[in-house]
DNA sequence: CATGGCTATCGTCTTATTACGATAAGCTGC
DNA sequence: GCAGCTTATCGTAATAAGACGATAGCCATG
C-alpha cells in the first residue's frame, strides 16, 4: 500500500469502477423531491464553488477548500455537510485530514434529473 | 385574431421562434452565482412540480396549478414569483387570468450550467 | 356600472439557513 | 504520551424562506 501523498484510495480517478447506469425514473413525485433536494444543495454560490473545485481537481482536495473561499472554516465545513448529505460529495478520512471528492453518482443523477425537465 | 380558448399569444409552442443559442460561459464566478440562483429556485418540491406541469402542458396553464397542488393560492403565487424572478417561467396576462409558461431560455441555461459541472 | 371570478400582495407566524467564534475530537510525529 | 495540526460540532445571532388568511386590484360578463 503506497502512501500516496494526499490522495486517499477511494477518491479520485482510481475509483471509477462499477459505474452502473442509473435506472431510476426522472419523473414522478419521488423524482421531484429528489431533484428539489439536489438543487437546493447546489443553490448556494459557495457550494457551487466547492463543487467546481472538487470537479476540477479530479483528485480530491482536503481543507484546501477553506483557503479558496472567503469563509470561516466552520462555515465551509457546514457547506460540505450539506453537499455530503445530498449525496453530491464524499468525504474520506485520510490520516489527520479529510479528503473530499465529488460523488459521481450524485452528480450524474442531478444531471439526469435536470436534463429530464 | 381567433380567441383561442386558454392559450395566450406569447406562450406555448407558437413562441418558439428566435432561439439564439446562449454564448455565455458556464464557468467562472458569474456562472457560479447564476447556477446557484437557478438551482435555488428549483430547490423546492412544489416548484419542481410547477415546472414539470408547465413543461408537460406545452401550452401554458393558468391558475389550474393551484388545483394540482395541495397548497393555498397565495403560496402557489409566491412560488410562481420565485420561478419568474429566476427567469425560469414567464407570466402573461390573458384577460381575467394569468397564463404561465416555461421560459425556454432560462431552462436551457440551467441545463447548460448543470451540464457544465 | 356593478358583480363575480382570478391573481397578486400584505401582514404575520414559524421554521430553516447562513455565518461566525469557540470548543471538542482525532490522528501524527516527536 | 503529548503537542500540534486539521476538521467537525455546538451555541448563538441575524437573515431568509415557507406557508397561510385576508385584502386589494383587474378584467370580462351581465
Amino acid at each position: 500500500m503506497p502512501t500516496t501523498a494526499r490522495i486517499a484510495p477511494s477518491c479520485g480517478p482510481t475509483a471509477r469502477a462499477g459505474e452502473a447506469l442509473d435506472l431510476r425514473p426522472v419523473e414522478g413525485r419521488e423524482a421531484d423531491d429528489e431533484l428539489a433536494l439536489l438543487a437546493k444543495a447546489v443553490g448556494h454560490p459557495a457550494r457551487v464553488q466547492i463543487l467546481r473545485l472538487l470537479v476540477r481537481r479530479e483528485a480530491c482536495v482536503c481543507g484546501d477548500i477553506v483557503d479558496e473561499l472567503p469563509l470561516a472554516q466552520s462555515t465551509v465545513s457546514q457547506h460540505l455537510k450539506v453537499l455530503k448529505e445530498a449525496g453530491l460529495v464524499r468525504g474520506e478520512i485520510d490520516g489527520p485530514r479529510v479528503c473530499y471528492c465529488v460523488e459521481p453518482r450524485g452528480l450524474r443523477r442531478l444531471k439526469a434529473l435536470v436534463g429530464g425537465l
